[in-house]
DNA sequence: TAGATTGTTAATCGATTAACAATC
DNA sequence: TAGATTGTTAATCGATTAACAATC
């Protein structure tokens, strides 16, 4: 159910915010950065740093430091970013709609072929000159063109069914917006963003302290009778 | 930099997935469930869940298992989804209007109270009854509304500016869309949700066996020569 | 050469899993 | 009562941090 990575996820997560800064670094034209200099602009361990980047080589020199510009090439390879995907989007709402509006995506080497709906409205329109299809030929679209990732913002109630259209159809990677757990084979990739899960952590954190008040007030209430 | 948790992040991300699970089980008038049982639909240990749910109390009963619909209103408790907060969302584009779309925030008791931009063209619209103000009267606007969750949707490079205004006017909490990380006070909380990190995660993990292929192949050559 | 900083091993810390006595 | 399952302690596993020899 999903594919195991090599190199842990916990440092796989951080490798786009190292490729952040030192991009940030290159665009101020600083040349070499210490993996110290860089924790304290990070706000991690230096050893971290270093721990990290040696999953995938040495990219450091002793005495030196680390060129900032071999540096973000090497992580803008480790990261797939010097490739290119296509990418289909399944559910043209609100969300699929601005996903779609994101030209970034595009610069990084992620070309999005189709949305997929099946509100009738919203076929046959375009974003970005990009049409929106009907969601009845999602699976003779993806016999016709080699799509990487399937990008689902969908309910969840039909999520699995079109998890299993692209998982059927060669779609090798789901970045999942529905707010649903999906079934795939074990070499598919799924990455979920799921939005009213992060915004619950809001709500735990702001709620934290008064829910433990109540718990220490009910133990000695408990503790009491 | 952000508020510490009393319980540990990795514990507080389960959360809302058990949430949902629960919720999902109580429609099927499932009445009752074991940590085991629930340890195999959900696909985690159920050592894990009897291990975070007693962060915060013991919801179970021995030889019995576990209440459904208790253990999914102490959840709700628990995320804080019995309170309710007011949020406005700083940048209207696309996806500050996909949000702002959500329905199912509201009826989780998220509400939300405006939202912001500086394009004269969108000063003014309206999403859901809700006005889109002008960005240069924010700070008014939270001195005379209380705020919980301010949601950024603006590019990064304004992001902290208005991050600060948010800070400085009562915010408790930020829920970050904008690429960057943000400098806030020790007692208010971020949320990042970084869609471009999450989405160079798949071409990583797409990338990662030819990855792997390659930096051995420049082992074996390094050492032959 | 002397100083700086890496790459890497060892130590620590935290999170997950296993085990089992308590008890419904 | 016997069987089931929790709550909790102990063991294991993995991730982070510290330390330092190697070396630029």
């Amino acid at each position: 159910m999903g594919k195991a990575t090599r190199v842990s996820m916990a440092v796989v997560r951080r490798l786009p915010r190292y490729h952040r800064y030192l991009g940030e670094l290159l665009k101020n034209d600083v040349r070499r950065i210490s993996s110290r200099e860089l924790s304290e602009r990070m706000g991690v361990t230096a050893s971290q740093i270093r721990q990290d980047l040696n999953c995938f080589g040495g990219f450091g020199q002793q005495g030196y430091g680390y060129n900032v510009e071999e540096l973000y090439s090497a992580i803008t390879k480790i990261l797939g970013l010097d490739k290119s995907y296509n990418s289909i989007i399944v559910g043209a709402g609100n969300l699929g709609q601005a996903i779609a509006g994101y030209t970034n995506f595009e610069k990084s080497g992620f070309t999005l072929k189709a949305l997929f709906d099946k509100n009738p409205k919203l076929i046959g329109l375009r974003i970005r000159d990009i049409e929106i299809l009907d969601v009845d030929i999602l699976a003779d679209f993806l016999n016709e063109n080699k799509i990487d990732i399937g990008i689902l913002c969908i309910p969840r109630s039909s999520a699995q069914q079109i998890a299993d259209i692209l998982t059927h159809n060669g779609v090798r990677a789901i970045w999942n917006f529905s707010v649903t757990d999906l079934n795939v084979p074990d070499n598919v990739i799924v990455e979920n963003v799921h939005l009213s899960d992060s915004l619950y952590t809001i709500s735990y954190r702001l709620n934290e302290d008064e829910l433990f008040k109540t718990i220490e007030k009910d133990k000695q209430k408990a503790f009491n009778s």
